[in-house]
DNA sequence: AACGACGGATGAATCGTTTCAGGTCAGGAC
DNA sequence: GTCCTGACCTGAAACGATTCATCCGTCGTT
C-alpha cells in the first residue's frame, strides 16, 4: 500500500538507484529520465520516507529545541525566529518546554538524543553540561539560547543581561530614583543574578548614594509579581521603594497590577517601575511599562544558524554571540 | 562509532534478538539476560536509534502541530497543553507556524509526510481538506484545533465561537449598551464570522433595539486593535459605539491601549470592551478586560488524546469536541 | 580498427532496528 | 527411556532510502 522508491522507479522504467538520483542529483540524470520519474511520482503520490533517509545517510532534518518557558512570549519569539530560519532549510522544530523541570530536561534531551537530532537548541535550566558534551561526543551539537556559556564549551546566543541590568538602574537613577527594589528569582536563573548584578554595578558607580533592595520571587511569572506586589503594599509606606526593577517583564505586569488595582501607589510618581524583555504586552500595559527590548526573534535565528554551520564543521571553535538589550523608556517610569 | 544494538549484545553475549527483547517486552526474557543488557547497555552509553526503529514498525513517536499564530498566547497554551499529554507517551512534538500563510502551511504538512509523523494537529488556515484526506488514506490522522470540521470528515476540538459572540453581547446588552461594535478580521476565519453571527443572534433576540456594526481588520494583531482605535476616535464623537466586541484578546488590547492613551473615551464610561480568549495579559491591562474564556490548555491535551486514538484505531469515527468559552467580567465592561 | 573517456544507468550492499519461524534445553508425565 | 511442554534464545529477513563499484554505449582520437 505505501508507496516506495521501488514502486516509482519500476514505473518510470529505470532503476531506483536513478530515482534516488532525481531526488537528490538532478542535474547528473539525463533529462528524459527526470521527467519520467517526476511524472511517476506524481501519478503515485510518492512521498520520500525520511526515516530511511535517516537510517542511511545518519543524519536528521530536525532539530531539537529545548525552552525554559513556553508560556513567556519572549520564548514564543526566539522560537519563533529560529522556526523561520529552520523553515528556509526545510528543517522542522522538535518543541520541548521544560517549564523550569529539570526531569522533563532530561526526557527531552533523552527523546531528542534518539531522533538523532541534527542539534539542540537549548535555553538549560539545571546543569545539562555533562548532557551536552554526551551529544556532542556523538555528533550532536548544541547551542544555549538566552544563556552565556560559562567554560565557553558551547556556542551561545544570548543578551548582555549584565549591562542591561545597568541601563535599567542608570535609567532609574538618572531619573532620580535613589531606592531601588529589584524583584526577581530564582537567582540559580543566570538572567536573574545577572541582571541584579548588573543593576548593583549601576548603583556603586554612581555619584549618588543609591540602595538596592531584592525581593525574591520563585518564578518569573506574572502570578508572582503581582504577590511581590501585594507584599510590597503591606510595609509602611516610608518603608516603599521609589522604583522597582522586575527580572522580566511578566513580574512587572503582576507588580503593576497589584499596585494600579490597589490605588495605594501612584505609578510612577511614587514607583517607577521596569522590566526586562520588552514583550508584546509591556507597552498595552496600565501604565506602558519601560522594558529593555531584546532582540529575540533575531537570537533565535542566529542560534539556528550557528548551530547548522556547527553540524556541517564539527571542528568549528564555539563562539558567544551577544546581543545589547535596547531601553525603552514608557510612562511606568515617567 | 556509534553504538548500535549489535554492539550491546556482543558485549553481553546475548544475539540481538534477545536485546530487542530486553528494550520491548521485558518480561518475556529471563532476569539475568535483562541486567547482562543493561549493564552493557550503561557501558557504552547506547541510545536507540529511532529512525530505525520507525523504519521497520512504521509508526513514528513525534506528532505535527500546525499552528495557524505563534504570536498568539491562546495558541501557545494550547501548545503547552497537547505537549504535556504528548510527553506522557513518549511523543514529541514537531511545531510549525504558519502565520496565516498558506504556503507556509502546506510546506509543513509536506515537511510532516515525509516524517510519517504519527499524526497531525491543525489550526488550519486555507482549505486543506484535501491535504488532510490525503494524509488518512496515508495512515496520518489529523485532528483540527480551534475549529469546527465543516463537514464531519475529521475530529475536531473547539470552542462554540456562536454561543461566545452571542454571551459576549448579551453581556454588553445587559450593561445597558445598545451601539456596538465588532472589530474583527478577516471574515475567512471562521472564528471570527461566528463571534459575530453570535452576537447579531443576540441583538436580535433582545427586547431592546441593539445596533450592530463592523469595523473590519485584516489581522487580530494589537497593532490593527490599535490602528482600528485610531480610527474610532477620528469620528466625530456623536457616531460613536457604546461598546466594542473584539474578535481577540490581542484586538482589544490594541483599542484599549488607542482609546487610553489618546485620553479621548472613558473606557468603560463611554466605550465598554470585551475580547475574547481572556489570555493571561487581559487581566493585566490598562483597564482590566473582560473576556471570554477559552480552555485552551485543556484543549491542546483533549486534541491530542483524541489523536492518539485514532492513530491506534483508524476506523474510529470523527467526533467533535466543543467546549464553551466562559465570561469573564472584569473592569473594560463596568 | 583500437582505445580511452565520459555521460548515464544499474543494482547490490548498507544503515539499525523489530519480528518471527525455529532451535535448544530442562523438567514433568507416562 | 520417550515424548511433550514451556521458557528462552537465536539469527536471518525486512523496512526504504542512499551510495558506489560496475557496466554500457557513444564518440573522438590516433
Amino acid at each position: 500500500m505505501p508507496t516506495s522508491i521501488r514502486d516509482v522507479a519500476k514505473l518510470a522504467g529505470v532503476s531506483v538507484g536513478t530515482v534516488s538520483n532525481v531526488l537528490n542529483r538532478p542535474q547528473e540524470v539525463s533529462a528524459d529520465s527526470v521527467t519520467r520519474v517526476h511524472r511517476a511520482i506524481e501519478q503515485l503520490g510518492y512521498v520520500r520516507n525520511d526515516a530511511a533517509r535517516q537510517l542511511r545517510v545518519g543524519v536528521s532534518s530536525s532539530v531539537g529545541f529545548v525552552v525554559l518557558d513556553g508560556q513567556n512570549p519572549f520564548f514564543n519569539d526566539v522560537v519563533r525566529g529560529a522556526e523561520d530560519e529552520a523553515s528556509r532549510h526545510g528543517i522542522a522544530i522538535l518543541y520541548g518546554n521544560t517549564d523550569e523541570d529539570s526531569a522533563r530536561e532530561g526526557m527531552y534531551l533523552d527523546l531528542f538524543e534518539e531522533q538523532r537530532v541534527r542539534g539542540v537548541l537549548i535555553s538549560p535550566y539545571g546543569d545539562i553540561n555533562p548532557r551536552l558534551e554526551r551529544l556532542r561526543e556523538r555528533g550532536i551539537p548544541a547551542v544555549l539560547v538566552d544563556r552565556f556559556s560559562g567554560n565557553g564549551r558551547f556556542s551561545s546566543v544570548s543578551v548582555d543581561s549584565v549591562a542591561g541590568g545597568r541601563m535599567a538602574a542608570e535609567h532609574l537613577i538618572e531619573r532620580g530614583r535613589r531606592r531601588i527594589a529589584f524583584v526577581g528569582g530564582p537567582f540559580e536563573m543566570r538572567q536573574v543574578s545577572d541582571r541584579l548584578a548588573g543593576a548593583r554595578v549601576a548603583a556603586e558607580s554612581s555619584t549618588e548614594r543609591v540602595e538596592i533592595e531584592v525581593i525574591a520571587t520563585t518564578a518569573l511569572t506574572v502570578e508572582e509579581g503581582a504577590a511581590a506586589g501585594q507584599r510590597l503594599l503591606q510595609r509602611p509606606r516610608r518603608d516603599w521603594p521609589d522604583a522597582l526593577f522586575a527580572a522580566n517583564d511578566l513580574l512587572a505586569l503582576g507588580l503593576l497590577q497589584a499596585l494600579v488595582v490597589s490605588r495605594r501607589a501612584l505609578v510612577p510618581d511614587e514607583i517607577a517601575i521596569i522590566g526586562f524583555d520588552d514583550n508584546p504586552f509591556a507597552g498595552a500595559a496600565a501604565v506602558p511599562l519601560s522594558s529593555l527590548r531584546q532582540p529575540s526573534r533575531t537570537i533565535g535565528r542566529t542560534a539556528l544558524r550557528i548551530l547548522l554551520e556547527e553540524t556541517s564543521d564539527p571542528t568549528a571553535i564555539p563562539r558567544q554571540t551577544v546581543f545589547l538589550p535596547e531601553l525603552i523608556v514608557r510612562a511606568s517610569t515617567g
